[in-house]
DNA sequence: TAAAACTATAAAGCTACTATAAGGTCAATA
DNA sequence: TATTGACCTTATAGTAGCTTTATAGTTTTA
């Protein structure tokens, strides 16, 4: 299997796949004589656990650091579940300060209406006034 | 003012100004005769403002781009509000998005305890065979 | 046979800074 | 006076996770 195939196989660009084997994510795959990268199935499934594990939202150094577990399968799992906690805290803290940028931009917007000129801008304004008030 | 003085004002880096300037962001300051930049109030003015609109999240593109309306101060301010609409949404889906990552990583967590070996551990069992029924 | 489609490498671009290197300027001190 | 320290200057590289571009060789198709 060529690297065009393997792209398509798991939806990725064959750029990506170069790219996840220079980070040391993908094995080396066989070359053919003319330099062409040879992969199998195993690749295949190395390339779609990288991919889930980015759909996750997993940087690739915890995708490494999954991949060194994986490496050693009679260890406790201890370590796996402690990355996937810290991950979802992670997400955690990320909706809180979203939701409250929400507010502080949906109570901005509330200070105008379209029916005004930039210079009496109610969000312009209170962006230069530091009216953000943020809790 | 010099920069130090401007950045310790503003609470940024030196750098951070200096940037700025380089992304066209804040005018060029005039210099004292040894190259030194020499700040107004309104420059602290002008960054003061940038760094309001990165706390709520806009990128410098969007930023240059209020700074262009407050150039024209009698158009209406009705881009203004548009902008930050579209903003305002793209942060809902960015919090939609992730409240749906949560959900999946708390439930591929719930299928594995710490007493197992790497090799049975139940989170790598479900990135691994894509047991990521994403809604 | 020639073009289209595929592969290869290397290097730059993206965002919003941050950090590093190598040096010039200035006030205070030994 | 020499030097130390704090400040300033520019230019360049690094961060994450790719994507894009440039340049070139190979294979397949028309």
């Amino acid at each position: 299997m060529r690297i065009g195939q393997l792209a398509q196989l798991v939806g990725v660009e064959t750029q990506t796949i170069r790219f996840y084997e220079q980070q040391g994510l993908l094995p080396p795959p066989d070359r053919q004589d003319n330099g062409y990268r040879v992969y199998t199935e195993k690749h295949g499934e190395g390339l779609a656990f990288i991919r889930r594990c980015r759909i996750l939202g997993l940087s690739l150094a915890e995708i490494h650091e999954l991949q060194s577990y994986q490496d050693d399968p009679h260890q406790p799992c201890t370590a796996v579940n402690a990355l996937l906690d810290d991950h979802i805290s992670h997400v955690r803290s990320q909706i809180t300060a979203l939701q409250a940028l929400e507010k502080q931009l949906v109570s901005l917007r509330a200070s105008c209406n379209d029916n005004r000129e930039v210079e009496a801008c109610g969000v312009l304004a209170g962006i230069s006034e530091g009216n953000m008030h943020q809790q």
